[in-house]
DNA sequence: CAAAAAGGAATGAACGTTCATTCCTTTTAC
DNA sequence: GTAAAAGGAATGAACGTTCATTCCTTTTTG
């Protein structure tokens, strides 16, 4: 095995066994095992567990936020923008659960919680295409008049949640679906 | 310290602590402690951590159901009374944010998972206020014709996502938030 | 009524287990 | 042959849980 293969198998293997049974039930010598490695390696590429989840939570964001701009229809109007955040983003959770998982576990933890700190109160430098087209949607008064963070929860809100029902069974999402919870969405954000 | 006294004592300091720290950042010792008991002491009210926690939960969802339908307008319209509980929950949590909190944790650990599959696919015997609104809502017409399930996200998905986000200081909602935060969840479901 | 005995609630040190991390040996690469 | 990489047993800290003992209340006895 090559040096940045072994360093995928363990991301890959992390990834698996936290989404699966969160970080608890993911201990450095089963993700070690589940990679084919020895559990000193994983210290060879990663200073601690810490650092471990932190970067795959990077890359596991990256890679969303990547597949999530192609196709990004930037002239159209902003309710088809909406829509196509909408539905991409409920389409890549179906298509990659334990990616949709591994975010929510990290998001539901003292991790996340930090980092959506520095996020939404921190440096508003960075790109940020998802805050563009809400405050674009505000000044132009085709969305309602709320704070961006409440626009944020009534947007994402629901489609994490459908995401997170689908995943877990309780529900089945079809194309049509997804297109009617992109378009409730939109329906609780328009003015 | 009588007896129920030092029961009492044990879950608040066990909902003080998870809702800070999570379930792993909260020791049995450290609740001991917390509540002023021995460490031993809080094995002749719980059988062990899990009972706890889950006689934790059940208590803490009680106590916010009892007070959610204090005052439910029964006899008002489907909006009217939908709007009471987006409002009402918010106000809730707000008020209570160790049970907010402790509520998502549990629920996004494995306890909640599968408390909510017994809850969404098992017996639907049980007295379920939300689900009866929103079947009522269905077939009257006056919600949209989505499966249960993707209209209980679309109201309380953006609720969590705004109390989560008061009670974590990115936002701080009064009276006039807290409405326009429930039509606009309102806007979503309707038809 | 007072003293002794019993009962059982409370305690916290101790135990066994689990885990992240380290350390030293073995293997690989050049 | 040597240096880097990998391996996995060893380590020690932290945890949930147990249990022998203490403490306090209640009951019994004379």
């Amino acid at each position: 095995m090559t040096k940045p293969d072994k360093r995928e198998e363990i991301v890959g293997a992390a990834l698996e066994l936290i989404a699966e049974h969160g970080f608890h039930g993911a201990p450095m010598a089963m993700i070690a095992e589940r990679a084919g490695v020895g559990a000193g390696t994983i210290y060879r590429y990663f200073e601690n567990k810490d650092e471990l989840i932190n970067q795959l939570y990077r890359e596991v964001e990256k890679k969303m936020v990547d597949d999530l701009l192609v196709g990004y229809p930037m002239e159209k109007t902003i309710r088809e923008r909406f829509l196509h955040f909408g539905t991409v983003l409920l389409r890549y959770f179906i298509s990659h659960p334990l990616d949709f998982r591994y975010l929510e576990q990290f998001h539901n933890s003292p991790y996340g919680v930090e980092y959506r700190r520095d996020r939404i109160l921190g440096k508003k430098e960075e790109f940020d295409i998802f805050r563009d087209l809400f405050e674009e949607g505000v000044s132009s008064r085709v969305m309602k008049d709320l704070p961006l963070v409440i626009l944020f929860a009534l947007s994402f809100g629901p489609l994490l949640a459908v995401a997170r029902d689908h995943i877990l069974g309780f529900i089945t999402l079809d194309d049509e679906l997804i297109a009617r919870t992109g378009e409730a969405c939109w329906d609780g954000v328009k003015q």
